[in-house]
DNA sequence: TTCTTTTGACCTCCG
DNA sequence: GCGGAGGTCAAAAGA
């Protein structure tokens, strides 16, 4: 696949994005040309979705997630966001949506562990950036972002004006978080990679390592495991005694696709004077990589495998007190026939998956679902990565034990594509998204954003819901609030531009809770028992 | 000199 | 018991 690969490199910070406009990537690039060669931007990265298992219809790699507990700032209640919603779309409606899951694709690190304290410094993009203004508006950093939605007819262009423009007092100082702009066309992910770190390539000098998750850490080995085209490194804290380990896994390019934490640090987090360790932590993460958070239960009974077939304890780099028990995650309390699966209570639902996700390939065929578990821990900073490119619908909901947050049910909503997620924020966090994957997709992405799925077109009662209809803005803590009822006190003019202009998602959304599809009476009944 | 990364070999688990 | 796959070790190399 032709990739290319550029950055931008910005005074103080990197930022990604995700475009739903893929077609306008070329204009972005132009855009973000201008300037010095280090500021301009030195690489696309057009990737396809990295499908594990090498075949074609693998599941999206949208694998990255920071980890569970970021030591974000909660964000305050903010009333001054510039947010506002569209006529007809309900706030409650917003907040069920996966679109605004993707809110943008600014995808920070899944080991940066000092995001709180950071600041995004939009106008720094192009303009240099002011730090010290960039500091100032700090505390507003995650809210004063608006873009317009009334001009429709570039909306990206739109958006890399605005990026290129000083209208976003979005600020964050984190001189070398690489992000991506992630979009997708009919058959693959492409990413732009917006690079402000010193180095214009995507390799990082060993001086600058630097932990994102504040924590030290030693690479003791890589493979090439099965199935995955990449290498997965395994890296140990440095801190003695500290049994915390994590697996990265990077594209060929260098980017993470996916880590995984496994245990606890037994630590508080180092001060970060000291050099860090851990190569993969500069390391640019791709958008859609998925910190498959979870460890294997077993850790400290024998040194058996890392894995995600257990979510007993979660190491987050950035707060090692924060553990994903079994009653903060519960994989397996829920038995429920979802959409006329029959699920065996007794086994956990993430072990499950992976038995199942190991009879590869049979899922397109009508055979045995091939279920690859993804759980995605994200915080709301980080949610714009259930941007994945492909389309669903949401066919249930419900609270499950341990989190009495609902957690959302989702389809693919490609014809015959077995793969469903759910979403649902985490109990000890409601700035982080647990989102977890069910099945590979048997196709590709979906074409060009803005068009309706097949499904539209054939079933006119079926809403897509297109998760990344707004992910182009940038990351906006705001939308970390959106699943709370609180959501609603925001009374900015944030508009969905994308909502109305790309596909008109807008709508889509609108209704999604209304469009119950008549061709799924199971998931209708399974929805009204969970609501009664 | 120290620390980190690389990499082949070995170990453990599981089907 | 065997083989495959993933995880870990540890010597060598590199920064």
């Amino acid at each position: 696949m032709a990739s290319s690969s550029g950055s931008v490199e910005a005074s103080s910070a990197s930022f990604s994005f995700a475009s739903p406009f893929e077609a306008s990537f070329s204009d972005l690039l132009a855009g973000a040309g201008e300037g010095s060669a280090n500021d301009r931007l030195t690489g696309l990265t057009v990737r396809g979705f990295g499908d594990r298992g090498g075949g074609g219809g693998g599941i999206p790699k949208f694998k990255s997630i920071p980890p569970p507990s970021l030591p974000i700032s909660p964000p305050p209640i903010s009333p001054s966001s510039y947010f506002s919603i569209p006529a007809g779309l309900s706030p409650a409606e917003l907040l069920d949506s996966p679109v605004l899951l993707s809110s943008n694709n600014i995808l920070f690190s899944p080991t940066t562990g000092t995001l709180p304290s950071k600041t995004f410094n939009w106008r720094g993009i192009n303009s240099g950036g002011n730090d010290n203004e960039g500091r100032k508006e700090e505390n507003r950093a995650y809210y004063d972002f608006s873009f317009q939605t009334q001009n429709k007819p570039s909306s990206f262009q739109q958006q890399r004006d605005a990026f290129k423009g000083s209208q976003q007092p979005w600020n964050y100082q984190e001189p070398n978080i690489k992000t991506e702009i992630p979009a997708a066309n009919s058959s693959e992910m492409q990413t732009l990679q917006l690079n402000t770190q010193v180095n214009s390539n995507n390799n990082v000098t060993r001086d600058q390592r630097k932990s994102d998750d504040g924590y030290n850490w030693r690479k003791y080995g890589q493979k090439q495991v099965k199935g995955s085209e990449n290498p997965r490194s395994y890296y140990k804290c440095t801190f003695p005694n500290c049994p915390t380990k994590k697996k990265v896994e990077r594209n060929f390019e260098g980017q993470i696709t996916e880590i995984v934490y496994k245990g606890t640090h037994s630590h508080p987090k180092p001060q970060s004077t000291r050099r860090n360790s851990s190569s993969s932590s500069q390391q640019p993460v791709h958008p859609l990589a998925i910190v498959a958070v979870g460890s294997d239960a077993s850790e400290h009974s024998h040194g058996g495998r890392m894995g995600v077939s257990n979510l007993d304890s979660v190491a987050t780099p950035d707060d090692s007190s924060v553990s994903f028990g079994d009653e903060d995650v519960d994989l397996s309390s829920h038995k429920s026939n979802i959409a006329g699966d029959e699920f065996d209570e007794e086994e956990p639902e993430a072990k499950r998956w992976r038995r199942e996700g190991e009879n590869d390939g049979a899922s397109a065929a009508g055979n045995k679902t091939v279920r690859e578990p993804r759980v995605v821990v994200q915080t709301a900073s980080d949610i714009d990565i259930l941007d994945d490119g492909y389309r669903w619908r949401k066919y249930g909901q419900k609270v499950v034990k341990g989190n009495p947050n609902p957690r959302s049910y989702y389809k693919c909503t490609t014809m015959g594509c077995p793969v469903r997620k759910h979403v649902e924020r985490a109990s000890h966090d409601l700035r982080s998204v647990i989102t977890t994957y069910e099945g590979k997709h048997n196709h590709d992405v979906p074409a060009a954003r803005g068009s309706r799925p097949p499904e539209d077109n054939s079933h006119g009662s079926t809403t897509a819901i297109r998760p990344s209809a707004i992910s182009a803005a940038p990351r906006n803590s705001l939308f970390g609030q959106r699943l709370d009822a609180n959501f609603q006190s925001y009374n900015g003019s944030f508009t969905l531009d994308m909502l109305s202009s790309q596909g008109n998602y807008g709508g889509n959304y609108m209704n999604q809770q209304q469009l119950k599809t008549k061709e799924e009476p199971k998931e209708d009944m399974f929805l009204e028992s969970l609501l009664n």
